[in-house]
DNA sequence: GGCTCTGCCATAGTCTGACTATGTCAGAGG
DNA sequence: CCTCTGACATAGTCAGACTATGGCAGAGCC
């Protein structure tokens, strides 16, 4: 069925979150990194992950270039520019700010 | 402008919590609670707010039947189901669930 | 009596973005 | 060779939060 797991939005977050820590990776290593990080809660699937990273590079968040991985394969490398980084500030507070708002809704008496 | 501040499938919890804590509620009183209770930060469009709950109806998550307000005027009351008390519980864990495992990618060293 | 304001409900249509399903291609290893 | 897996990609579907708009009824004016 739909709807797996990934809130709508929030998909960016991680990726730009996971390029950040780890400077440079291909589309297949960001997956299985956030797959690994969250325990397997947060599972990217490739229809997902490849068009979001698409409209990233539209929208000048990350560029990319073709290379080589360890196992010999070809693979598209993403890096953050430096309006990535600063997306990353953005989506990182508003997070925040809407799940405090979220979590005081929820636990109000 | 588009995509204001609810992420899409939380409107859903935001309802439920609200109408669990109030017993029983009609759409307006709903959409101010939220919005006090989050300190404005998650502002309940109407064009949201009333396709959510038609859905909800749907789904059997609520009831509703039509009243007069303090300031006497008519009013469609919305009550949680069993159903709708059961998927509260769902989206609860859920969202802590999901969102746990976002922290732990966006906090990982 | 009109007239505006606000409470309250509703829907048609748009758009984002995560999904399913499917396809490709190349190296590894039996 | 032949299958497996890594790796990328896209077309199409769908949920759901939005914009825009409209309607109606009571309150409180003048």
């Amino acid at each position: 069925m739909h709807r797996n797991e990934i809130p709508p939005g929030t998909l960016y977050l991680l990726i730009l979150r996971t390029l950040a820590r780890s400077g440079e990776m291909h589309g297949y290593e960001i997956a299985n990194s956030i797959q690994r990080i969250s325990d397997d809660v947060l599972q990217v699937e490739e229809g997902s992950l490849y068009p979001a990273l698409q409209r990233m590079l539209i929208k000048g968040w990350v560029t990319a270039e073709w290379g080589t991985t360890a196992g010999n394969r070809r693979a598209r490398y993403y890096k953050l520019t430096a309006a990535g980084r600063k997306q990353l500030t953005v989506e990182m507070s508003q997070f925040e700010r809407v799940i405090g708002a979220i979590t005081r809704v929820i636990e109000a008496v």
